[in-house]
DNA sequence: CTGAAAGCGCTTACAG
DNA sequence: CTGAAAGCGCTTACAG
């Protein structure tokens, strides 16, 4: 209990000091902190025991410097209040912490600025990875991460810049899905839900989802709004909702969408959900689950990419630069039961 | 667009490369790069040239093992999968950034022991301040960090650990208007939804509501789940509402619970908010704002927190210890509105 | 196994 | 204003 035993006073305690309290060399504390390092018995003991009295701890930061592989990682996150990006940071942040790394975040809130100023960081930190949450930041500051030995992880992006991994969810699977679930619940006529914000992600749902709802046979309108979130679905059910017909059924792009959308469906015009009117939403948020919209829809597969991105990190030579994951169907009870009869 | 112009391929350059280019000395880069050092704009402008051709950038992580203001601040999250958490490192990343400190966010999940686990990464990464967004770290851990040198923040917990600064939500005069805006929908009886995790926060939201609704001659029941989540309002409503009375209102220690609470109630119970039943809530998640709830609540200062942490970060001498914020009330239509006549 | 030494990339008195 | 030098806290060949 004894405080401020360290030479001076609120200062950290360095492996100089438990060198000298446990009458060793530097290196020799330097080594029983480094796992499989070659140390006796006897040593390791006095130096624990030192550091123990000292409170002593190794400082990462320090040893980062000379070391490649304790070098941070750089997480570039945006849109922090949405379920969406907290589920894949919450993942991120858990798995690469359980690698033993440090995770240092980055904000690059939706300024089109701050993907930039986001990415010229993750390069002053030396980081030895960037993974890039969302968004595309300019591709000479990416190259510039590369040229300098990062790795760089983008998620859900498909730019191709050289050099760079890449981590895609496989749409064509589950947007296959949605139009056959679509089916099984007698719907005829179906509208896309979607945004002009055109994102690489946004854009594959889209196409896949039309491709194969054609393939069906299926009619398929698009409603754009400015954006995925809530009030983007209130817009949405707000311009198509006032013709709708009882065999009518929607795909909203993301959960957010789909909330905003089923909340005006019912508040505003009086539908009754599944009865009135099937929809699918994508992206499995927290809300989804909610009692009030018990939403069908596709789980993005957040621990199976936080396993890649800890296993891209973990492999010397880069094997295949982009890897594909499939996304999870969750069934719940947005999607009309039994079987209309044709209009 | 030359790449790889470094003497290494594949390994960034340093401030020896571009004092080797610039024919200047290493101390001349490092004094470009450094806010009020001296000198001339002759050499300045050679460094920066150099620095451009070799796409210099200064290491800070190499940076902060000499300069103690610019050693990283760690965050210390926990429930990345809730909104009041992501709404609280939302404002707080961007805050720190803003400020141009390097952020580490370390994910405490639930588990016990990984509070722990979490400080004690903090030791190790050095940094220069802990922020700790929730939960109760042991408290030798935090007094480790205190000892060498970190300023440790500690956000709506009351434990009194020597020389930690605190920020506080005064609830004190929230609950008071909570107990204001029910009498004034005309409610007789209150029931408090908490739960029996007990954590400083909500033991004082508990405590504040309960003297200011008995200070009005309120008799207030109170039911407890394990948590506070969607799911625990959900079994407070099944357990509450099956001898509800019209004048009997709802205080919901945190929005999660409120939304619950008002799902279970109407889609289970048949009740319509708020014409059958009044709810408040606590922390404005996004959610609460949604059409299906549209809940009065009460909203933590976010950006106030952020502030507050920016400027206990910047101060030399530490002022006081432990700063008070105000929640701030969010009036949405949770609340029964015409007086209701006494039964 | 161990210590003295050189190194990582930076900063900052110190002397000129 | 500027460079040579010492320092920050670490690691890791190298020689014994």
């Amino acid at each position: 209990m004894q405080r401020n035993k360290g030479p001076e006073k609120n200062k950290a305690t360095s492996a100089a000091d438990v060198a000298r309290l446990a009458g060793v060399s530097r290196s020799a504390v330097s080594r029983t902190f480094t796992d499989g390092a070659s140390v006796s018995a006897k040593t390791r003991e006095k130096v624990l025991a030192a550091a123990a009295e000292l409170n002593y701890h190794v400082n990462h930061l320090a040893r980062s410097i000379s070391k490649e592989q304790s070098r941070p990682v750089c997480l570039l996150a945006a849109n922090l209040d949405k379920p969406y990006h907290n589920l894949l940071l919450d993942a991120l942040t858990k798995q690469l912490q359980q690698d033993g790394r440090i995770v240092m975040v980055i904000n690059a809130s939706s300024e089109p600025s701050s993907a930039e100023e986001a990415m010229r960081r993750a390069l002053h930190y030396r980081a030895s990875a960037s993974v890039v949450m969302s968004g595309t930041p300019p591709q000479e500051l990416v190259q510039a991460c590369v040229d300098s030995g990062q790795k760089v992880i983008m998620i859900n992006c498909n730019d191709d810049i050289e050099n760079v991994h890449h981590i895609q969810i496989d749409y064509a699977d589950a947007m296959q899905q949605a139009v056959t679930l679509f089916q099984q619940a007698g719907c005829q006529a179906l509208s896309l839900v979607s945004s002009t914000k055109g994102t690489p992600s946004l854009l594959a749902r889209e196409q896949f989802f039309i491709s194969a709802a054609q393939a069906k046979g299926f009619e398929v309108t698009i409603w754009r709004g400015d954006n995925t979130n809530y009030e983007d679905g209130q817009q949405a059910a707000q311009a198509l909702l006032s013709d709708h017909q009882p065999n009518h059924a929607y795909f909203c792009i993301t959960d957010l969408v789909a909330c905003g959308f089923m909340d005006t469906a019912r508040h505003e015009f009086n539908l009754s959900i599944p009865d009135d009117i099937s929809i699918l939403g994508f992206d499995d948020i927290p809300q989804s689950a909610w009692q009030a919209y018990q939403l069908t829809t596709f789980a993005q597969p957040y621990q199976g990419i936080a396993n890649r991105v800890s296993d891209i990190l973990g492999e010397q030579q880069e094997a295949d630069l982009t890897s594909r994951l499939n996304a999870i169907p969750k069934q719940r009870n947005s999607l009309h039961k039994e079987k209309r009869e044709k209009s």
